[in-house]
DNA sequence: CGCGACGTTGATTTGCCTCAACGATTGTGG
DNA sequence: CCACAATCGTTGAGGCAAATCAACGTCGCG
């Protein structure tokens, strides 16, 4: 069922009564993205949050130049959003939009605020996401900080092995935050172009 | 008195009655460090979080070649935890050490656990807190991505114009993930050495 | 006073970028 | 279903940002 993946996934940081999770998921809505289509643009005011079921999404930043630089991908039990625009009420700095045709569950602001007040144990949730997603992003600054560009490659393939498959390798560079050209030749170095 | 700054500085997320705060507020004892003090030894399990209530510390990671990166400087009204140690109980992989003589509010984990489940705003103060710390960090991740080490410089002289006095150039070096040397370059070509 | 941390400067090297050209692959409209 | 365009990936030349190494002056502290 629609609801089978959130559940499974809730369940790993909190425990919710099939009552209480059917006023959960009531409040999330199915939403198909085609591929290439946009999910959400910058300067557009982010009122949303969404779970992603199926597909691949990039959550990126343009840069001055109009370089994009992808700040995460988000497949099977992400979430997508941009948070900074979420809760403090700012346009959006970031562009996500779908890699390939996508399904995700969507809940607005407005519902998740609503669930905040009634079930504490969403509270529980989301700052236990915030927890892990801060500790992933401390990890991977100090990444960024040390490591070259071809270690932070071969950390990308050991993390992430599945995402490889459905990214180009432009879309891996803009993630490592080198250019793809440079990404080539790191590959043919290592010898990791089949 | 002692519990002023804590009290003013949570309620920008929650508020809460006298006696709530009090019920808060007595878990924190009041720790004092001496400059070049360690609070956490990377390696051993963090099972506390501080608030800082003046003074300054650094939280940094030693890498393979014994370098150290720094993730933050915390002065007064920051946190100091390793969040990955204290939440996923497993070895800290951060040092945190005292830059001057400084003292601190610490609250033991067992503590805020407690809290969590007898108080839902502190749930919710800590879910705030570690949203705007992700947003912190994925600006940060984006300036690390894009930006020149001149730049990171200016950006880092801007948001935190007190911190400067308080560090050499070699902290403010570790913090940008560049040589000293070179900051002492860059501070030539742009005229920012006094 | 003297030692160790700090900051500066220069020479050299390295990691990565930019630009450009080209082959391979994918996708799309006729 | 093919043809052609667009996107993707590879490769090379040249250049810049930043690291490394080394030498040296300065300062604060014990």
């Amino acid at each position: 069922m629609m609801y089978d993946l959130l559940y499974k996934n809730i369940s790993r940081y909190i425990q919710l009564s099939d009552p209480e999770f059917k006023n959960f998921s009531r409040l999330f809505r199915l939403q198909k993205f085609k591929k290439k289509e946009t999910v959400l643009s910058e300067g557009s005011y982010c009122h949303f949050e969404a779970f992603v079921l199926n597909g691949c999404f990039k959550v990126y930043f343009l840069n001055e130049e109009g370089v994009e630089q992808t700040l995460y991908f988000a497949v099977e039990s992400w979430w997508i959003t941009d948070l900074d625009s979420l809760i403090n009420n700012v346009p959006s700095t970031l562009n996500i939009e779908a890699l390939e045709d996508s399904e995700v569950l969507v809940i607005s602001k407005k519902d998740k605020e609503f669930l905040y007040e009634k079930m504490p144990q969403i509270e529980k949730l989301f700052r236990i996401m915030n927890q892990q997603s801060t500790v992933a992003l401390q990890r991977r600054i100090l990444s960024l900080m040390n490591k070259t560009a071809d270690k932070r490659y071969l950390e990308f393939l050991e993390k992430y092995p599945t995402l490889e498959q459905k990214l180009t390798q432009q879309q891996i560079a803009s993630y490592l935050g080198i250019s793809h050209e440079f990404l080539s030749k790191i590959r043919k170095k290592t010898s990791l172009g089949r």
